[in-house]
DNA sequence: ATCGTTAATCGTAGATAAACGATATTGGAG
DNA sequence: CTCCAATATCGTTTATCTACGATTAACGAT
């Protein structure tokens, strides 16, 4: 995708198509992040419980624990949730300010 | 992921995840559709232009027309916007209520 | 009837995602 | 120090996405 070699006068009459792209990339990225059914109800359950063991949230989705750390990892790498180790269990809660991007940006739509 | 085969009592003391599961996936699939920056600035054309010929769109992005035909395809899947044929061209527009749908749900989150 | 334009579909290649089991890693208990 | 429980990571398999060029289908106009 991001080559852009196709298409597009270059640069002639639009000032430029590039800006709305970054806006774009950084929204997709956010809604990618729960794209995913099992990612929705993990945001969902970090918002009712307010914090979360993974553990809890293993037992909570119908998935294997290797495949549930992975989709937390998404969510982080995304950042709309952050782990904070806690002794041998890691706790995981939302990150406010990226959820709230999140829903700017959709709302804005 | 639909197999469900791990994990969870089955089927004793909660009433059944599937109700929330469903609203997950309804979510999931919907963010999906935007989860691409491509189909982001479809629709944000769409939305700036309330219609728009298929060329239009392919002009507007970086990438093959067949590459725009799929993610118009997909969007149209998702339900969020539908396309008309108007002789050799195809206007394709919005879906209002989709896109509130998806703004509902991701505002209620 | 044929031609040119527009858009969808086909076929393919490469990248990424999703899921799992198995294996490491970490930290607390004993 | 050793063991156990909780997570993360690895390696693999299968499926899906993304992108492209080429082809097909649909329509208007000549």
């Amino acid at each position: 995708m991001a080559t852009r070699k196709h298409k597009q006068p270059v640069c002639d009459d639009k000032p430029v198509p590039l800006p709305a792209d970054e806006a774009a990339e950084r929204l997709a990225r956010l809604a990618w992040g729960v794209a995913h059914p099992a990612r929705v109800r993990i945001v969902r359950l970090l918002l009712q419980r307010d914090s979360c063991v993974c553990g809890e949230i293993v037992d909570n989705l119908p998935l294997a624990q290797s495949t549930v750390s992975q989709h937390l990892k998404i969510l982080k790498e995304v950042g709309l949730i952050q782990g904070e180790v806690d002794g041998p269990k890691v706790c995981y809660c939302i990150n406010p300010a990226k959820l709230q991007e999140l829903k700017t940006l959709i709302a804005r739509f």
